[in-house]
DNA sequence: CGGATAAAAGACTCTTTTATCTGATTGAAA
DNA sequence: TTTCAATCAGATAAAAGAGTCTTTTATCCG
């Protein structure tokens, strides 16, 4: 609905790595992979791109795995998002016109904007400690 | 970004022929194509949708066309939506979880309730005549 | 009335994007 | 040096979007 489905998976696998990997420890790909029930390779392609994002870290071989790079409280939302998803934006207009006029604005340009801040708000001012705050995520 | 982009050509579409042709006269969807630039066949597609739900009728032959079938009072944004897109929810789960447990929710859960309320009452309660109210919309 | 024509409806095919799968490569640990 | 697990390259599948062509139905014009 608002997120992609990588942008949700990748969501999700870094709650589980936050929830179930102590700091020093390494998650492997495998086991987020079989418990979320999130294809492998997809996941590794997403996780990739996070670890490429500085957000996870990540160990090859035995014990290897994939770990979080940042204190839960220095990863924001935003920072997952983008990492997935480069293009991401709540600045398109709504009814897909390329460039959103401000200075003319139609009636749903109006009414947009309240849900688009709040949205906006929500991805940029979060951290992965706010989303871990409020405890187990039901399947995980 | 919320409207997938066969919705928003719908919309577009039907503020153009709600602008644009008499109440009588039937708009040529080939017009709207091109005034538009909506791709035609993807648009018939869309506007022949929008006419099994009774929004518009439409006419073969000569001068035919399509109109709405309704005053613009008493089409919902909500109506259109679903039309054309008739899986569109806002209840799924940001994560995309299966079904969302309102009992023991996630922070985002939580933090999603309001844009989501928003964008429900949005959808739901605006009419096209709503959107016609705040005049031109550019491109159109 | 009867054929020409205009325009929507419908059936297919093709392309692009997103998501998923298969298999080979690399590197760390034991 | 074997083995485990991430990385990397590529093919395939599914869904959304766009294009081609045929059929149907209404008007127009003689
Ligand atoms: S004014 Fe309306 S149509 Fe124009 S860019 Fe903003 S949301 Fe889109
Ligand atoms: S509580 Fe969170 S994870 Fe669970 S269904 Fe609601 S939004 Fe999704």
């Amino acid at each position: 609905m608002i997120f992609t489905k990588s942008t949700k998976y990748a969501i999700r696998a870094i709650i589980f790595i936050a929830e179930r990997c102590e700091a020093k420890e390494n998650c492997s790909i495998r086991d987020i992979s079989g418990t979320l029930e999130i294809p492998f390779h997809f996941l590794t392609k997403i996780l990739q791109k996070l670890t490429e994002a500085g957000i996870l870290i990540s160990a090859k071989g035995t014990h290897g795995g994939v770990r979080l790079n940042r204190e839960p409280e220095d990863i924001l939302l935003k920072e997952i998002v983008h990492a997935v998803d480069s293009e991401y934006s709540t600045e398109e207009c709504i009814l897909g016109f390329p460039q959103c006029d401000e200075k003319n604005p139609c009636a749903l340009h109006y009414m947009w904007q309240e849900p688009r801040r709040y949205i906006e708000r929500i991805i940029g001012e979060t951290t992965l400690n706010d989303i871990l705050k409020n405890n187990e995520i039901h399947k995980l």
